[in-house]
DNA sequence: TACTGTAATTGAACCGGTTCAAATTATGTC
DNA sequence: GACATAATTTGAACCGGTTCAATTACAGTA
């Protein structure tokens, strides 16, 4: 007889259960279980038949509880851009988290993830996952100036790192790419190709990182003594949308630019987009470098010259980051690092007409 | 003077704390964090005042251990293709996380990602993650034929929900796009444009959907009486390398096929740069046709034709279903969701030559 | 046999919430 | 004022682990 609903809980045997099997105390079951050598060979064999016999498995809470670690790392990402009907998330946050857990795993840690709806306030949620211990780190990323997060992170003297570094970061709980080298890379290919009339897709201006790509492009400028025009450098939001547009504009001035530095690739398929719709060819008639090398980079047409992060690597350096910070153990040779992009050349970028 | 190092542990306080604080009692001060209407207002505002003097906030990993809910939820994906140096995850998993969180964190539910590397076995971690109680339900993806993670929640009775489903599934713990349908879609489309030699590239064959979008091929097929041509059929990986590997064998063929039918955007791509590299246009010499409908498949060259899914709606409903499971609440007209796919026509398939 | 030092084991206290039967207080009725 | 009933409040028990001072067992030595 069965009835559909009817639901039978049973009760999980506790570290207790197991002891009075094994007939020892449950400091012992205790001790076995976190492989703790004070036990007799003997009697570690008893507790592991007990354990066996029983199908215990400790559970994570009661652990959490006395240990106050909670073996979750978190990070939030906070829904940008309303004005779009869908947000698109950027491949590159899909490599972090790759990244992140392919490391975490070997720890037994696993990464908590929370998206922050368009409107609301991130603050609260981030107050309410460290307030009540929710994990033991935080990854945060897209860091702003001023960021209230670091400010509040900082004051409770919680364990984080960043993906990206402010100007004056007291302490070593980063790892960031060089964007600086990185767009400097990018601006140098295409002078060197020959352009002289550079148009710039710069990063929200709110995101700190914004002032390092900029430097990236102004060093780059100066060294080949080329003046930057102004008319020719537009913000975007990291959207193929915000490319697009900025591509609209750019091809409308008097005198257009003949190449486009783009800070993330996406902005560099919007720019595709437009020069195409305006009849011409990406490559010959106008050059577009993007950055991050996300996988598709090299399947769009013309395939895109970009600026590749080894953002894997990124991954697993800031979780173990954290997990030195988590763990109260040095952070030498660890924090503050800095990863060296690199140019990856391909056909949407070529000599100017 | 402050030492480097030296580390201040502030002891938080406690509900009892609270309790002494604002003279009451503990269970008092649970009832007014936990909203119940016995608490006298007068007796709430001197327990609120309370909270907020001590800067009281309750610990999760208490209140996990004796409610016996973590707010967790879980998602587990093990890395695929071992030969491959770098493993590119879908963006598709990345559109499901996040339809997947943007409705969880409006019951204040986290969602807990852990990748299992390259050559472990699954098992050990979906075990460990369920017998520890780490999280209240899983999501799971990508389901094989006798799935070992079924059989084992099953025997668990632990909450989880598919995404995807298999032909004799008892329970209605999941939410589905209708495959076969999808692919019927896409293969018609082909056809109605006048293709009669048409290439298929299926998906991994011990995924269960390979199954149901083999179906799809077929109905089409058999509804305008084509012949299935078995040398025009492979099976992909879903990744890009594959596709394009697919393809060459293709084009190699005595009669190659005039459209191809791929499984997903990504080896449609591979498609696309295999059928570019032989000096042929896509759309004009051979139509192709992806499915999924990624961000970027508006971008490549030309704009792919694809099968659009909601992915985020999946995602939301994946979650509101485990949910219901979670909380024994009734799941009805929530199980068992089918969602329709949409054809969506770009420059990618055209006329046969 | 007594004594000492080390190895192994014990179990109460603790982590910080929730729960609920029992006790207390407030309100209403005659 | 006595009594019944309803509204609040109480606090010990519980959730299931870890920790560590105290105790016991065992081996080696004189």
């Amino acid at each position: 007889m069965s009835f559909s609903g009817l639901y039978l809980v049973l009760k999980m045997p506790t570290i207790r259960d197991v002891a009075r099997y094994a007939n020892v105390s449950v400091g012992t079951v205790s001790n076995v279980l976190n492989g703790s050598q004070l036990v007799k060979d003997e009697t570690r064999q008893r507790v592991l038949e007990a354990i066996e016999a029983l199908q215990f498995h400790p559970t994570a809470a009661a652990r959490t509880l006395s240990t106050q670690r909670t073996n979750l790392i978190g990070m939030i990402r906070t829904e940008l851009r309303p004005q779009n009907q869908r947000i698109e998330i950027d491949p590159m946050v899909l490599d972090l988290i790759e990244g992140i857990t392919a490391d975490a795993i070997e720890s037994s840690i696993g990464l908590t993830f929370w998206t922050i709806p368009v409107g609301r306030t991130e603050m609260d949620l981030y107050k309410r996952v460290v307030n009540s211990r929710q994990v033991d780190g935080l990854i945060l990323f897209a860091l702003r100036e001023n960021d209230p997060r670091l400010a509040f992170l900082n004051e409770q003297s919680f364990p984080f790192v960043t993906f990206g570094r402010l100007d004056r970061q007291e302490s070593d709980n980063w790892i960031d790419l060089d964007s600086t080298y990185g767009i400097e890379l990018a601006t140098r290919h295409i002078i060197e190709l020959g352009h002289r009339r550079i148009g710039y897709i710069a990063p929200p201006n709110e995101q700190f990182l914004a002032r390092q790509r900029w430097q990236g492009f102004v060093n780059a400028m100066n060294a080949a003594n080329l003046p930057i025009d102004h008319q020719l450098v537009l913000e975007g939001d990291f959207s193929e949308r915000s490319g697009q547009a900025a591509a609209n504009i750019l091809l409308a001035r008097a005198q257009p630019p003949t190449a486009i530095v783009c800070n993330n690739d996406r902005m560099a398929f919007g720019v595709m987009r437009a020069v195409q719709a305006h009849g011409l060819v990406v490559g010959t008639d106008i050059s577009v470098i993007g950055f991050d090398d996300i996988p598709l980079a090299r399947y769009t047409h013309p395939a895109l010259t970009t600026i590749s992060q080894p953002i894997h690597e990124i991954g697993g350096a800031l979780f173990n980051l954290l997990f030195r910070y988590i763990n109260r153990e040095s952070v030498e040779g660890l924090g503050g690092q800095l990863f060296k992009p690199e140019l990856v050349v391909r056909q949407s970028t070529g000599f100017p007409p």
